[in-house]
DNA sequence: GTCTATAACAGGATAGAC
DNA sequence: GTCTATCCTGTTATAGAC
């Protein structure tokens, strides 16, 4: 009844090539990233994968399905990198202002991974109109990392590592600027631009910041 | 507006509160900022504005002209709004930290306009796929507002007005924080969510920062 | 799982009457 | 300046053969 060279079950695929659905996700990354999710049609989605265009709906209900997947994957990847501190409340107790910088660069370069950098930029394009890009945006990537940052300096502070300052005010400035000098690094790549700048400037801000916290 | 068929005779002018030129222009941001340009039919925005397809072209060459001006109309709106500072060299001289409060508070002020609230949502929606947008966010929303800080600290520290400091680094520091504030703000103002936490983040960021600058 | 065929309709843009 | 009528292409999605 099956013959191993014509089909596959689909448990055994993962192992010789990418599916169907794989390529199906990974092409619409790349024309979403391109174009905007209204800027594509399945039609070619289903061209550059090399399939007719109803032969999608076997893997995704909907053209949003296969967005809502890619939130989904933007998501996990992002939870997989949160430092062990962020999960591990024992952890907390050994810290140093180093864990800013480790967890900076980490975030950095997640970014550095062509699919997650086309994913922002398609979440950065929905993000006034999507629900789930906006969650992503605002939850995420800017109160999530504030939030740890904060808890961060809450106990440095009591156990006596750094000297007493404004957790709020202080995990804000560490944190906020990262996301708008990310924006630019983004966009400048986008533009085959120069981010050497740039990215002086965060190494600058990640060296002024941690030395900050330095007690005297 | 734009160099678009501005062919409008005088007398017909006069007797409409707003022409149909403007009710396109203003039409067309409020789709536009609900669903995107590529969401948005000019079929919708005729009917919005109350006339038929056809009708749109003799005012717009196109769907792109009409977004091309309002590109230009945020343009505008930007330029105007600098401080006389940013363009009159000898103005620097009495200059004060003060002038970063004023300047992040006229920014602000200038967005709590819903034109240019909505006008900066398309832009931040096709900050990587359209070139015009993508150069508004780096040119007139990062590097202006950047530099002109960078300038001013620069000639604080010549005059003596604060003490030594890396101008690159401290006008980093205030500038991008106050971009990922601010589209927090914006993203959370159009979930109707509440922006007192923001707010409050934006207030103590300017007052530490001042402060951060006065000599001791 | 993929194919062909097609339903059912929306898209931007133009021509020409008034 | 606005209208009606129309062009032609593109759109998501489904049905049923293989």
């Amino acid at each position: 009844m099956t013959s191993e060279t014509s089909k596959r079950s689909p448990k055994k695929e993962a192992k010789s090539r990418t599916s169907t659905k794989e390529k199906i996700f990974n092409v619409s990354i790349d024309l979403f990233s391109q174009r905007g999710f209204n800027g594509v049609s399945i039609r070619e989605i289903a061209r550059d994968v090399g399939i007719r265009e109803s032969s999608i709906y076997n893997h995704y209900r909907s053209k949003d399905a296969i967005m809502n997947s890619i939130f989904q994957y933007f998501k996990g990847e992002l939870i997989k990198m949160r430092p062990p501190e962020a999960r591990n409340r024992e952890d907390m107790g050994q810290i140093t202002p180093e864990v800013f910088r480790r967890r900076a660069h980490s975030t950095l370069n997640l970014f550095n991974d062509p699919k997650m950098e086309k994913i922002f930029r398609i979440i950065s394009n929905e993000q006034f109109r999507d629900e789930r890009a906006k969650e992503i945006v605002l939850d995420y990537l800017i109160r999530e990392p504030y939030s740890f940052s904060k808890k961060v300096i809450e106990i440095m502070i009591s156990n006596g590592k750094i000297d007493k300052v404004d957790p709020k005010v202080k995990a804000m400035e560490f944190q906020y600027p990262i996301y708008s000098l990310f924006l630019e690094n983004l966009l400048l790549r986008s533009n085959n631009s120069d981010t050497s700048l740039n990215e002086k400037l965060i190494e600058d801000h990640l060296d002024h910041f941690v030395n900050s916290l330095k007690k005297e």
